[in-house]
DNA sequence: TACTATAAATCAAACGTTCGTTATGATGAT
DNA sequence: ATCATCATAACGAACGTTTGATTTATAGTA
C-alpha cells in the first residue's frame, strides 16, 4: 500500500470545517473523523488544534501572493483588472474563512490581524491603483478618473456582492459558470465607469 | 430595594462579549460572571445560550429599520447620502458582530442568514439607488450615472474601510472626531465621482 | 399600617456530557 | 530498524443545563 500523508488531508479537511463553524465550533474528534484519521495525528503533526488553526490560516493566506504577480503580467490594464476580478471571486470561496479571521477566536488575534491581513489588503488596493494609473496614462481610460477613488471602490464593489451572498445557497452552490457570469457583470460595471 | 431585572444587563454583556469572540468563544460561565449575574438566569430569560445569542442578533440587526427612514426625510440627496454614510459609520462600531453572524456558529445560520441579513442589505441598497436617481432627476448628480452601479460602488467602498482596519487599533479607538473626518473623506470620493 | 400568601427573581451547587490532550501498544511500509 | 499510522483508553478541565432552595417584590387582608 502506499504511503499516506494525512496532514494534507488534515488541513483540507479542517480549511472546509473551520470555515463553516469556526476554531470553537468544530471538535477534533469530529474533524479526524471526517478526514478518515486517527486523532492523535492532529497532535502529531501539529502543535494541537491551534496549531492546525494556524496552518490552515497561514495557507489561506499565502494565496494573496498570486495577486502580487498580476502586475508584472504582460498584458494590458484591461486584462489585468479582468484578471483581479477572476482572482476576487476565486478567492472569496474560502471568503466564510477569512471573515472569520477578522473576527478571529485565536488568543492573539488582533496581531496576527495587524501583521498579515491589513497589509494584504492594502498591497492588493495599491495593485489595483498602478494599474488603474497605467490605464490612464495609456489614455485607454478617462483622464479625470481618480485612481484612489476607483481602486476602492472596485474592491468594494467586488467585495459587498459576497458579503450580501455568504452563507447563502447562491454563494456556496456557485459553479465555474457563474463565476464567468459574475466576471462579465464586473467587468460591465467597471468598463461603463471607466472608459475614455 | 428596588426590583431588578438582569435581563438587560445580560443583553449587553452578551452584545459585547459575543463580538469580541463570538458565540462558542464565550462560555456562559464567563459571561454571566462579567454580568454580575448568576449563570442559571440565562436558561430563565432566555432559552439557554443560543437563545442569548439570537436575542443578541435580533436587538443588532433591528437597528437596519432606522436606515430605512433615511429616505423619507425631507432633505436633498446629498443630505440623505451623507446620512447614509454617517449611519454606516456608526453601523460598523458593531461590525465584528455582524460579520460574525455572516459566518454564524448558530445550528441553522443559513436560514436566518437568508430571513434577516440578506433582504437587509439588499433593502439597504435600493434606498441608495432610490436617493442617487433622485439626485440624477432634480440634476444634481451626472446625468450619464447609473445608479446602480453608483450604489454597489459606494455600499461596498464604505465597506471595504472597515473590513480593512477591522481589529486593529484605528478600529476600536475610533472617536466622534475621527467619524466626521471619515464622514467628509467618503463624502468627497461621492462628490468627486458623481456631481454633475 | 402590619401581616401574610403568592409569584417572580435570583442563587449556589450538582449533573452528565464533551472537550483537547496524552499515553499505550500494535501494524504495516520503507 | 525506523517511520507513519492506527484504535483505544484515560485524564482533568470546561462546557451548557437543570435542580432545589432562597430571597425579593407584589398584592390581599385585616
Amino acid at each position: 500500500m502506499d504511503k499516506k500523508n494525512y496532514r494534507e488531508k488534515l488541513i483540507s479537511t479542517a480549511t472546509r470545517l473551520f470555515a463553516e463553524r469556526g476554531l470553537n465550533g468544530v471538535s477534533i474528534r469530529e474533524l479526524s473523523t471526517a478526514a478518515g484519521v486517527s486523532i492523535s495525528m492532529i497532535s502529531y503533526y501539529f502543535e494541537g488544534k491551534e496549531g492546525l488553526y494556524s496552518s490552515v490560516l497561514q495557507e489561506q493566506f499565502s494565496c494573496f501572493e498570486y495577486m502580487a504577480t498580476i502586475k508584472e503580467r504582460d498584458s494590458g490594464p484591461m486584462d489585468k483588472i479582468e484578471e483581479y476580478i477572476r482572482w476576487s471571486i476565486q478567492r472569496h470561496r474560502d471568503y466564510p474563512f477569512l471573515l472569520r479571521y477578522y473576527t478571529s477566536e485565536l488568543t492573539n488575534p488582533t496581531r496576527y490581524f495587524s501583521s498579515i491581513v491589513r497589509p494584504t489588503l492594502e498591497k492588493a488596493l495599491h495593485i489595483l491603483i498602478d494599474i488603474i494609473k497605467t490605464g490612464i496614462d495609456e489614455k485607454l481610460f478617462r483622464g479625470g478618473l481618480n485612481p484612489e477613488d476607483t481602486a476602492l471602490a472596485m474592491a468594494g464593489m467586488v467585495n459587498y456582492y459576497f458579503l450580501s451572498t455568504l452563507a447563502t445557497e447562491e454563494f456556496i452552490n456557485h459553479s465555474p459558470e457563474r463565476d464567468e457570469e459574475l466576471i462579465r457583470h464586473y467587468m460591465d460595471i467597471f468598463t461603463r465607469g471607466i472608459l475614455s
